[in-house]
Order: structure tokens, then sequence, then C-alpha cells
RNA sequence: GGUCCGGUAGCUCAGUUGGAUAGAGCAACAGAUUUCUAAUCUGUGGGUCGGGGGUUCGAAUCCCUUCCGGAUCACCA
């Protein structure tokens, strides 16, 4: 039993033979005690005067006595206003070190066991290589993998990989007319961005074709349909679908070399998926979902043919599922991929990264497959996320503002190497270990500069300011690892803890925020928010500084106080690691 | 126009789901180590929590209203 239900419980028990009053565990709320106060957990009376007929303080007090007399974890209370604080023991907290120094799992919780979840992220087309956008998404699907697995889940990380339609026949339609047989061997061009020219060059030739047909006296809209090169993107098309031999060695040439190019890409970002899906395999799929649907009064089909949703009484719009002809339109898709996961892998959760421009669209398939009855849909949740802005405004491929997700890991690596080297620290590490370390600093720093803001939220991303190494960064988490574990790199054994001692003020801190990891896990893991785990690590980091700078750990002349603080490190470094391999980021045992 | 999301210090963000005097980092200024890594630590200044109402012991948090920014309401994906 944890100290907190222990507490709810002994409270419980004071209304009843205090007040007479029966009262339900969960009418009672425990809170953090407020860092300008003594102790470390809080019990509000306010709402409870009505019972106790009392004074807060009077009220309080006697629910503090009470409590106290019958638990001796509890150093002290002390009551101010309606507000109860419990402070509590040395010995507790020095249990608490004991008991969790040699477990490696500390932190680790049981929400999910015995429950699968699937979480679909990045998600890219085949048509251009990835840049700042899909950098969050990928951080953040991986990341809230990482935290539903410590979260007791199993996971199955998912890539539906856009990899058909118009846009991808432009960059194949592009390179046949202007390529001259380029390929990524020729080039030295990484597959991703090769494709990734080719459809640059397709959209500057149409907006060309365009621009003269309206000089002949075409409206706009009429050009964009006109324009030949369309029409022979159009045609591909076609030529695709009906399985042309040329076109279809064409597509999976390019798609290679694309595939190889966002291959090294996830490798370099740290991010791995189990299942792969294609949309070439998948685009067809749902018909059987929209026929179920049909027959089960969910969907209506119009005169001319069409299938819809009518969605009004739920606050939304009437919705097409199918088109007259029979084809498919991205929310079949959806349905029918959902489905495809679920017989697959029986999910119970299913997680979709994706931006919230797309918030509507998941609405709508979430409130679908409810209505069709499945049993995974009250378990979709999209995980939304907000725009990466650029000081400029929004990323434009156009006006070429896009920021290239390889170009950004570059940058980063030459980054966190001047700054290593400015700092004269590259000293006793070998010309391969410092490539290493800069690489760690650097992801270290993007990363988390990703994932410590709430996903909800739109960003900036100011490529001159915004990534630091100083204050509530990657690096500087990293860099407090790095300095805990050469300390402990003086020691051979586990350290010894003994419950019977004193506790510094910084160490009893440090131990308290150490102590709420599992809590945070479960929070991440509910929220399905890395953020939340981001903050805790710089609070984590911050309250060992504090310590390291107030109290020597070596040079500590009673053997048994040397021996608990050293635990603490232990303990300190473990969660720290821990905690940022959820984000998906390593921390370098020097720097 | 309807719907959804966001608005907290000069900048970038937290705020434990209604609690105590609203917190961090950056930037600015002032300090700290003969010591286990100064990518550190301590302090100072900086606020109409977008505005206005309401609910109650108590509101950045809940309700209403309004302003600003963004997204979306495609037989595109």
């Amino acid at each position: 039993m944890t100290i907190e239900t222990t507490l709810k419980n002994l409270i419980l028990q004071s209304f009843s033979s205090l007040y007479h009053e029966v009262l339900k565990p969960e009418d009672i709320k425990l809170e953090l005690t407020n860092k300008d106060h003594i102790g470390d957990f809080t019990f509000v009376v306010f709402p409870f005067l009505r019972i106790s007929k009392q004074k807060p303080e009077e009220t309080a007090t006697n629910i503090g006595n009470v409590v106290k007399s019958n638990c001796s974890d509890i150093a002290s209370f002390n009551v101010i206003k309606g507000f109860l604080n419990f402070e509590l023991s040395t010995g507790y907290w020095l249990n608490f070190l004991k008991q969790n120094i040699a477990n490696g799992d500390f932190g680790k919780v049981t929400d999910g066991a015995g429950k699968k979840v699937m979480v679909e992220y990045s998600s890219p087309n085949t048509n251009k290589p990835l840049h700042l956008g899909h950098v969050r998404n990928n951080l953040l699907g991986f990341s809230v993998s990482q935290i539903l697995k410590f979260a007791g889940y199993e996971v199955v990380k998912a890539n539906l990989i856009n990899d058909r339609g118009i846009h991808i026949c432009k960059s194949m339609l592009a390179w046949q007319l202007y390529g001259n047989g380029e390929t990524p061997e020729s080039s030295g061009m990484k597959g991703d961005h090769l494709a990734g020219k080719y459809y640059v060059l397709f959209d500057q030739y149409y907006r060309e074709e365009i621009k003269n047909l309206i000089d002949t006296g075409l409206t706009e809209e009429d050009a964009k349909k006109e324009a030949p090169l369309i029409k022979k993107a159009q045609e591909m098309l076609l030529k695709w679908e009906a399985g042309d031999t040329e076109t279809i060695a064409l597509w999976k040439t390019m798609n290679g070399w694309v595939y190889a190019g966002f291959e090294k890409t996830y490798n370099r970002m740290g991010v791995s998926f189990d299942n792969y899906y294609y949309e070439s395999n998948t685009y067809l799929l749902g018909k059987d979902c929209v026929n179920e649907g049909l027959q089960k009064g969910v969907f209506v089909k119009d005169p001319d043919g069409s299938v819809w949703i009518d969605l009004t009484a739920d606050g939304l719009d009437r919705k097409i599922v199918l088109r007259a002809d029979g084809t498919s339109v991205y929310i079949t898709q959806d349905i029918g991929t959902a489905q495809l996961k679920y017989d697959e892998t029986k999910m119970d959760k299913s997680v979709y990264v994706v931006g919230n421009e797309q918030d509507y669209h998941f609405k709508v398939l979430k409130l679908i497959l409810q209505k069709l009855g499945k049993p995974y849909s009250d378990g979709v949740y999209h995980l939304s996320y907000g725009m990466v802005d650029l000081p400029s405004g929004k990323m434009k491929s156009r006006e070429g503002t896009v920021v290239d997700a390889d170009e950004l890991m570059e940058d980063m690596h030459a980054t966190a190497k001047q700054i290593t080297e400015e700092l004269g620290k590259t000293e006793g590490f070998l010309e391969s270990q410092l490539e290493v370390l800069y690489e760690t600093i650097a992801m270290g720093a993007l990363k988390y500069f990703l994932l410590k803001v709430d996903p909800v939220k739109r960003m900036l991303f100011n490529p001159e300011e915004s990534i630091d190494f100083h204050g509530n960064t990657g690096p500087f988490i990293q860099y407090t690892h790095a300095r805990i574990c050469s300390i402990l790199r003086n020691i051979t054994t586990t350290p010894v803890v003994t419950t019977e001692a004193n506790l510094h003020p910084a160490e009893q801190e440090l131990l308290n925020t150490i102590s709420l990891f599992p809590s945070k896990i479960s929070d991440a893991a509910e929220e399905y928010n890395p953020a939340l785990i981001a903050n805790y690590m710089f609070e984590t980091a911050k309250a060992f500084n504090r310590l390291y700078h107030d109290v020597s750990i070596l040079g500590e002349l009673d053997e048994q106080l040397k021996q608990n603080r050293l635990a603490i490190c232990t303990i300190t470094a473990n969660t720290l690691k821990q905690g940022m391999n959820l984000l998906g980021i390593v921390v370098p045992e020097r720097m």
C-alpha cells in the first residue's frame, strides 16, 4: 500500500470516529504540499466543514491528531487555515530509498497490464523527404509508445505509408520527363530527397503551364485542370491503378529510393516500427464495413448510389463514405484500415499521431466506428498535435521555408560539436567517441525541445535561438546524469542504505521528487503526453543539482551518510536514464 | 457563418484537473567554487493569467459573453 492510500484511509477513519460520518475513499483528495509550506501531503478540509461543524483550524487539527497517532511514517503535521499538512518522517524516506535502490524497474507501473495498444505515427508521403513537422510527429509517436510500454501495455508501433495517389505520380512523371535517368547512386542524393526534387520540379513546370494558359484567356480554375502536366499525371494514376507494368516498375523503383532514405532518417532519429501498412494495399479496404453500415442502418444510400452518414445529431455534418461510382474516399480507407489493424492485432486501444488539422476527420472516424459497434472504437484516440511554426510564419514548401529533417539533425550535430569544443570538454575522448557524443547531445537537445511542449500547442521553432543547451533543455539533463556518473565511477558496489540517519533538506527534496516517478508515468500514459515526463525530468535534474551544490558526496566523512548519499545518486541516475529513455533520449556517462 | 483548438512575465513554456502569496527556463542585472564536471548553483527586477460578467469559503482552472490567433466544415489524402 502506498503512503497516499494509507493516509487516505486514516482520514476516512478519523471522519467516522470524530464526526460519525462515513465517507468514500474517492471523497478524500490528497495533494502535494505547496513548496512554501512544511509538509509532503496536504489535505484541504474546507469542503468538510459542514460535516465537522467546527472551524477549519479545529477540524484540521483534530483530523491531524488522529492520523498522526495511527501512522508512524508521519513526523509531524501543521495546520494553516483549512490546510492540513503532513510531513513524512526521515525514516520513511530512507526506507523508500532502501527499497528502490536496486530496483532497475523503478517507475514502472501496471496500468496497462494485459492490454494491447497500437500507436500509428509518422505516416509519410513517399514524394518528398521528412521535415520538422514529421520530426515532431515521429518523436511524439515513439515517445508515447515507450511510455505506454513502461506503463505495462503491450505496444505495436505502426507506420501507414502513403505510397500511392496523384502526388506520387507527380514526382514519377517529373523524373520521367526531366530526370535523364538520375538515381541516388548517380547523383549522390538521398533517395527521398531525390524524389522530393522532382516533386518540386513538377510543381514549377505545372505552375508555368497554368500561367501560360491563363494568358491565353482561361480562368485559373480551368487552367489548373487543363494543364498538360496534370493531365499526364492523372493518366499515370489510371495506368497505375490498371496495373500497367512500366508504371508499376517505375513506382517500385522510386518508392524504393524513398524508403531507403526514410530508413536512414528514422535510424538517426532513433524511431522504429513493428508493423508497416501501405496505402497501395489498403486504399480499397472499407467497402465491407460500408455494406455492414448500410445493413445496420448507420449509413444511407442516395439516389445516385453514393453512401452517406448523417452526423448532424452529433453536432457534425453529413459525410460521404462511398462515392457514387463505388470508389473509396479517405474515410472509407481509414474505416477499413482500422478493421484490418483489429483483425491482425486485436488491440484494445488505437492511438493515431496525426496533426490537428485532422481533428474533424478523426472525430468522424471514431463516431462512425462507434455507430458500427466496433469493439475497438472506444479505444480510438487521436493524439493531435499543433503545427511547428517558424519565425517567418508557417512552413511552406513552395516558399522554400520548410525545415528539412536531415538538415536539421546535421545542423544540431554541428552546433553540439561547436559548443562542446568551446567549453573544452573534449579532453579524454577518442575522436570516434566524440562523434557519438555530439550526436547524443544534438539529438537530446532536439528531442527534448520538441517533446517538452504540450502536444496540443502550436510551437515556435527559431533555428537561431530555440535550441539551447542551458536551463530547461535536454543537454542540461544529460549533463546532470553525466555528473552523477562521474561520482558513481568511484564506487564498485551498491551503496548500503542506513535507515537510521539524518537527511539534508536537499536530499529530502530530491527523494520527494524521485518518489513521484511512478505516478508521472501513469499520468503521461493516460494522457498520452510525453511533455509531462520531460518537465518532470527537468524538476529531478534541478533537485539533484541543488544537492550537488549544497553538499559534498564523496567527501562526506560520516560513512553512513556517504552511503546514503551515494544511494540517492544511484536512484537519481537511474530515474533520469529511464525517464529520458521514454523520450527516446540517451543520457551519456561523460560529457 | 457553424464547429474545434490555443491565448499565462520582453521571449519560450509549466501550472498536480477548484486550493495557500500564479511558477520555471531564456534574455537583463548582481553574486557563488582553493571541493565530486561552471552545459552548474544563489539572488534581483519583470504579471489586468486576452477583456467583461457569473458560480462559492476559494477561479489561471468551471459556466456565460466577447476579442485575438489558428484549424476545419472537399466525392483531396
